[in-house]
DNA sequence: ATAGTTAATTCAAACGTTTCAATAAACTTT
DNA sequence: AAAGTTTATTGAAACGTTTGAATTAACTAT
């Protein structure tokens, strides 16, 4: 690979004129700068990212740490972090490593999105800094460096019990995620702060516990189904995935959704719509999530401070399934 | 940031020694190791990936650029490649962005395997080398330095032809995609050339063009329907999105699917299976695809040569559309 | 002609690592 | 006790950039 010193040597400059020419200082002249140019462009000259980093102490990249990539939950939050990352001239990319993190920990970013709860929150208190700032999407934290944008979960569930009591329903139970996820416990004790706000008791028993993934609704509700004789009218599910599990089991118990027993998920992904009954949820404007996100950490990394907003516009959707 | 510098300093050992003890070197003796850690662990030090990729000429990141991050086309692909990087004790990043590819350009990552259109052959060309390998998935490309993986396109068209033969039908249609898709493109030669094996005309007319969004097939689909006044009785899709776009205006013009025109997809996204009605599709083994890419490039990286299979599973699948 | 100014170019140090070579310290041999 | 060997530690250069300061060249104004 061609380096600096090798388009000097070309061009018959020093290197420090080839890094001014390279970065488009107006100090050098049109001769110099069309000289240098042609030899970059003769030997395939590409700066060397790992040595601008060093020495600038920066890198323009922002880096999205996700859990996983299973499932189409995220695709619309990407586009909207993307789009902001384009404006800000800066590059993003895409992380999902259950253990090393090494991406975070060598700071080859120049910041961080955090939706990982694999990345323990000592970690990120002893990486964040002034220069190394972070979003955290999933997380209470509380550090001067780290932002934090937390999903209007509890609001969520108010509007699916509001609608399931409007519809009649008095017995409704939960199925809860996996209890490592700071959003699913939210819409937990969101569901059972709203029910007791409106007078309704909800049974200990009428909370199930799967992990998030559309099979783990289904065996849950299957076992429950087979234990106990008489069930809620409705359950609100902590996401979507799960929500379509457990309504199969219903389904291939011969009874009827939802008829015998209505469903509403949380998040809206893109099959929801798709799914047999269509499925009542709560959308989350992803996309815009996405760009909040991505704007609060550029407001940290440029120290300035306009974006304020921290709200996600969500919304209620009525389907066939409840 | 504290740096090795200054973890030697509260150690009282040199940066040499505090090198070697945070890369495991056995020459450091038990109690210094012991030291060098502690006075590691007080000042949170990390080291800097930057400088260490400087120094050491090389990056154990692997980057996946994709032509954007819309749909859920790729998620099983990322798995199969994660899995491989994993085993390799890399790690991974996606990256889609449109113009810049600073990324690919500065070296940040080790190799790269690419899927995006937008990063053109010239580009690849004057960045691969022996240090810099890169495993294609979308073009041909002629570089000892870049290897690629072509999809089966033709077989699977073929496998849709003659599922359709069978059935009856004798004028099929193709819903082409952008024609800056290599792998489209075969899809529509393979069709072409499936046909005239058959003995079957296929009028260029009943070739359409799209841009392999659900909404283009939609849009396109329509107007057809509008301009023409008999049709082919089935149609074969490039991608599966457009299928089902298709599908959509030919129910809303008031026919049926499939028994006024039946259609097949490719692909087998995951929305195929609950489509109403479920698309008949050819299911490419999306994570075997993934990990046979890792796969080479880390022969290409370790100067291995031990995985030369270069062929990704194919199914036709049969559902209600056809 | 000389000093003063501006424009163009170069020098050299630094960023945080790694690693070869050199040194120092601690043991073995004889 | 001298020479040799092993073990532990350190010195210093290098990786490819950037950038403030220094230098040189080319003009302007006196």
């Amino acid at each position: 690979m061609p380096t600096l010193k090798d388009v000097a040597k070309k061009a018959n400059v020093s290197i420090s004129t080839v890094s001014y020419v390279i970065n488009g200082s107006k100090l050098i002249s049109k001769g110099t700068r069309e000289k240098v140019l042609q030899a970059a462009r003769d030997l395939g000259y590409h700066p060397n990212g790992n040595a601008k980093n060093l020495k600038k102490n920066k890198s323009e990249i922002i880096g999205l740490f996700l859990s996983g990539f299973k499932g189409p939950f995220f695709n619309e939050m990407l586009e909207g972090i993307q789009n902001e990352v384009e404006k800000n001239g800066y590059e993003m990319v895409v992380c999902a490593s259950a253990d090393m993190h090494r991406l975070l920990k060598e700071r080859y970013v120049g910041g961080a999105i955090i939706l990982n709860y694999h990345i323990d929150n000592d970690l990120l208190h002893v990486l964040a800094s002034e220069k190394y700032p972070f979003v955290v999407l999933d997380r209470e934290i509380d550090n001067p460096h780290i932002e934090q944008i937390l999903l209007p979960n509890k609001q969520g569930i108010e509007q699916s019990v509001d609608h399931l009591i409007q519809r009649g329903h008095r017995r409704i139970g939960f199925i809860a995620g996996g209890q490592q996820s700071f959003d699913g416990e939210k819409r937990l004790e969101g569901f059972q702060e709203s029910m007791e706000q409106r007078g309704l008791v909800v049974s200990p028993k009428d909370i199930i516990r799967a992990d998030f993934t559309e099979v783990s609704g289904l065996l849950t509700m299957k076992e429950y189904l087979k234990q106990e004789a008489d069930y809620p009218t409705a359950f609100i599910s902590a996401n979507d995935e799960m929500a379509m599990g457990a309504i199969k089991a219903v389904q291939q118990k011969g009874m009827q959704v939802p008829n015998d027993i209505a469903f509403v998920g949380f998040d809206n992904i893109e099959i929801a719509k798709y799914f047999q009954p269509a499925l009542s949820t709560v959308q989350v404007n992803q996309k815009e999530w996405g760009a909040v996100a991505a704007k609060m950490l550029f407001d940290k990394i440029n120290k300035t401070d306009f974006n304020k907003q921290t709200s996600i516009p969500i919304e209620f959707i009525e389907r066939e399934s409840s």
